[in-house]
DNA sequence: ATGCTAAAACGAAATCATTTCCATTTAGGG
DNA sequence: CCCTAAATGGAAATGATTTCGTTTTAGCAT
């Protein structure tokens, strides 16, 4: 398991240190999103010294290879996802318990070609997230 | 003019205030999106006094009226955009020179429909938007 | 016109998530 | 086992955004 993702992070050409381990192994225990602080708290318990930083940072990388998924959430903190889905997909995120689910396919590559055709745009990047409450949220209802 | 946002205001109950309506001319004059301090610095000079809490708030406010639109940047700072096209839609927003252009439709909301139908969320609100660069900053290249 | 009241604006100060900096440590190829 | 680039620690800085209590104002009603 430790093994899985030290090849992962090796094929990004990152270092595959404690650290990086732990913040991946934690996160795909996660059911939903967590901060950077959170995500801190909980592996403090494991290293005689980690600082904040540095799981700012690693969770930045790994965003960047993709390995770890960025969530846009409304208040405008940091949040991130462990998925496991390599194929490109988006996501529902509930806002109140944080559960995460892949959206199967999105039209977005096509809008993509057609709006670079059209305008003579190019398109580096897409956002598609989709807010809102899990079944289990929506049900007790009340929620945020 | 004054008179289409002092309307446009009243509807949301939201009194017009000079500030406010100044805040809605002055976006809508700019090409692209704008921050709420460069907002603030232009609309300095037609008034004494003009604080930045007041431009925060009032952005926010009118976006959350959909009179304007946020835009999601990847520096994660706010940018507001003013955006006439009344009907549900989404933007290319150009990462270089701020242009935004509309993208006609989207198929969101039916896989809004289908995400919801097939897991039982409720889904509140969705997130998409292209960035990228507009046809004339692809061509200067190198920007970014 | 004038008064009234809730909404809006001031502006200084606080907040606080995120980043910087640089000295120290470490992973992992040679 | 060595070496070097990469990663980390920790304290401190940053800086966009928000809060707070007070003052002003829009706009309905008299």
């Amino acid at each position: 398991m430790d093994q899985r993702h030290a090849l992962a992070l090796k094929q990004f050409n990152m270092k595959a240190t404690p650290k990086r381990l732990a913040i991946l192994e934690m996160l795909e225990g996660e059911k939903g999103y967590a901060s950077p602080e959170e995500l801190w708290k909980r592996l403090r318990d494991r290293f005689d010294r980690l600082g904040l930083p540095t799981v700012y940072r690693n969770l930045e990388e790994l965003a960047a290879s993709g390995l770890l998924t960025k969530v846009i959430h409304p208040n405008r903190q940091l949040y991130y996802y462990f998925c496991s889905n390599r194929e490109h997909h988006h996501h529902f995120v509930c806002l109140s318990c944080r559960k995460v689910e892949d959206i199967p396919a999105c039209g977005i590559e096509a809008l993509e070609r057609e709006v670079s055709l059209k305008s003579g745009c190019k398109v580096l990047s897409h956002i598609l997230q989709l807010n809102g409450l899990c079944s289990g949220c929506a049900k007790k209802e009340g929620n945020l």
